[in-house]
DNA sequence: TATGAATGAGGGTTCATTCAT
DNA sequence: GATGAATGAACCCTCATTCAT
């Protein structure tokens, strides 16, 4: 009121309203991670949100819409800081690498919330438009795998939808067992689904990879499969021999 | 009471306590599956397995105990089916893929009461009793990992878990896909899966494996080493040519 | 069936039907007094009293007619008591003192159930032929009252409704308090009850009381008034002497 | 918020909510009392006083809390009324004749509620704290009982538990009598009590009476005495002629 | 006669949603 | 817009009563 920047009073209702709105979603969020859908009380959340119960309706027809702008923010969110976390020259590998742990970070962060928001996926049509968020971030895993195999760093297209399944898949089972266990590993998480990426998807042809090529990779490589040759060998041998 | 004949009713009327019992676990599954915890409704549990309301009560004190003889119910026959279908005396990797097979035709079977249960286990105290049926499940895996160990198929032992987290957790994945779109390629996702665990996961050195020692193996380990070395050879000719 | 003495087959069989039936009120007495009405449940009552729950059905046709029962046989056996325990030829005040006693223990004892019968008593219509047992008890007092009123104990006969209001309400309440503070003053109650019946009710004409003629009575009645008139007379004078 | 007319609203907003509390608590009343606590039904207490069923929820957390308000009120009123009844410099005995005629009429007025009540006391543990107003109501006759002893009207001051008892015990079954006769002689009641407290109660001794003494009491006891000694001559006469 | 499993009506309580202020 | 009191439908659970055995 005197504010002497109240040129734009608008500007301020319009902040006041966004901040109300905010207020409320972040207070649903919380409620409905710690609750669940059917457990959250829409009371709980005018209270978190200091608002009145009425209130909340006059920005959200319903609880289920509520928790559709909840989720759909949450993802969306999601989405952008992927986007940010993921180093936009590096290799599709190291690409992937920063995703995974964005990705476990937040859904350790976040337990409650993720699993409770499979919990809804269910209840949904199959062409229910407010699973869009979900569906844009889980793109930003096809996005750069689609770049790797762009740059003959990844062998085949046709396998996308798994290795994105075993990446998604795994990172939750691995979040779950953090959170259950209360313990955090994060590394040796990496550390392994590096390692299973790049013994199973990562193309030894480097030849035209336009940035970095690692000579070292290649002489690794290679040694590795002299060792386990020789290992074969071995293995062969004695057999005919006898 | 010393009536001798009163064995055959006797059978019989624990015949139908004990069909009266499953067809209302039966029942429970069903509706658990379809609305979740909060969703489903009691008197709809009694509806589908043609029984009065009361009567459920009667087996089970209330709905929460309901919900976990359920859970209880299902995942001790996920494990004994499991079991029934790993051959006992194949390498250890064979067995992780009968148990992937097994496990992802029952989890699109029943992939909501999959969910559900999911959603369910955050709901608990870390040391309820009642997920006991889900860990028990769970070591089916971490039993054939350790064969695979010990027969000195599989290299480290470090990293079961997290071997475990990538086996169910790309399931589970694989099986929401299919099941959100309707579809089946169950085969793909095997070759899929088996293509990373090996790998990965599998140790090339079969020399001392004590039990069965299988030539047809051997010569597609050869056979894709040697694919493999070609590509490298032809990632690596360009350049030196060059 | 073996029995030697199986000549009277019919008598045992009415035993055991008459042991059944008393078996089951008194389970339910305990219950009706434990819990109240409403709280009391025939699940209880069956499990008690060592019977099915159905068997209750074949002697009482529902929960009220059991109370009902229940109430008669408690009122029924309270009046024999109280009967057995007045001695006959004694003045109708050493009776009212015999029956109070009795009066106060039993209801000491039963305390719950006492109460809950009167709980009961308003629900009823008031013709109601299940509460003439309770009537039937109170009238005990009421004849020892008329007798002692024929006897020139006992001064006027229009006052018996009070007398008997204030016997049993005392007496009630007296048993509520020590029953409420877990004491045990029955003496004390006692005492007090008979000043109040000596001082309010009883004639101080004893002439022809047949029996017992106290002089000693006589002598201390005298002596009272005596001490109380000369009180009276230093009360009036120093008034009258100012 | 800072509107200075907020206030009339505000007011009336509050007497609309004491209103609508007042109108519960007396639906409430009604219904306990003709339906027992299990027989009343949350329902027709909301049809009773025009409330919706969970409108009754805004007030109490449940049917127990409701009770105890109701209890409370009841009793709490019950001992405003009394003390207004009650003669302030008027003797003892005088007080307590006040104080019975105002608990007759109450009780017989709402018999059923104060039954009721009695029906309650008996499940609440002792030192519940939801007692207590009936306590306070207890000690209106306690206070009268004491005043009489420090003024030199009533004798000793051991018995003030037993007056109380036979008090409060007559009056309760005077009540109930009335009630089921459907019959009304309060003043024959109140008779029979002053008798009977001021025979056995009241102390004769008013010499040193340190407040009042009324020369009517003084007349009445005289003649009363009198009475007495005509009778008690007339009863040994006989006697010693023979 | 005795049993006890089955029934299902009924009631306390919760909570999303509405609407008068 | 904002409030929060009011609403009432819905649901879990109890338990008196029945009836097939």
């Amino acid at each position: 009121m005197a504010d002497p920047s109240s040129e734009k009073p608008t500007t301020t209702q319009r902040e006041k309203l966004e901040a109300k709105e905010s207020a409320i979603l972040a207070a649903a969020h919380r409620e409905f991670a710690e609750m669940g859908f059917d457990g959250a009380k829409m009371a709980a959340i005018a209270r978190r949100a200091s608002v009145a119960e009425g209130t909340i309706y006059l920005y959200y027809r319903n609880k289920a819409e509520l928790l559709e702008r909840v989720v759909a923010r949450f993802w969306s969110a999601l989405t952008e800081g992927a986007l940010a976390a993921i180093p936009e020259q590096s290799p599709a590998i190291e690409q992937l690498m920063a995703l995974a742990r964005y990705h476990l970070t937040e859904v350790v962060n976040d337990f409650d919330f993720i699993g409770f928001t499979s919990q809804v996926r269910q209840k949904k049509p199959r062409d229910d438009r407010s699973l869009d968020p979900i569906r844009r971030y889980v793109r930003v895993f096809d996005a750069i795998y689609r770049r790797g195999v762009d740059r003959g760093e990844f062998s085949a297209n046709t396998e996308c939808r798994h290795w994105r399944d075993l990446f998604y898949g795994q990172l939750e089972y691995a979040a779950r067992t953090m959170v259950l266990r209360n313990s955090n590993d994060t590394d040796s998480v990496m550390a392994h689904l590096e390692h299973v990426l790049r013994a199973g998807l990562a193309q030894p042809r480097l030849a035209d990879s336009p940035q970095q090529t690692h000579e070292e990779d290649l002489g690794q490589l290679l040694a590795a499969m002299k060792r386990d040759l020789e290992r074969l060998e071995q293995a062969i041998q004695p057999k005919t021999s006898t």
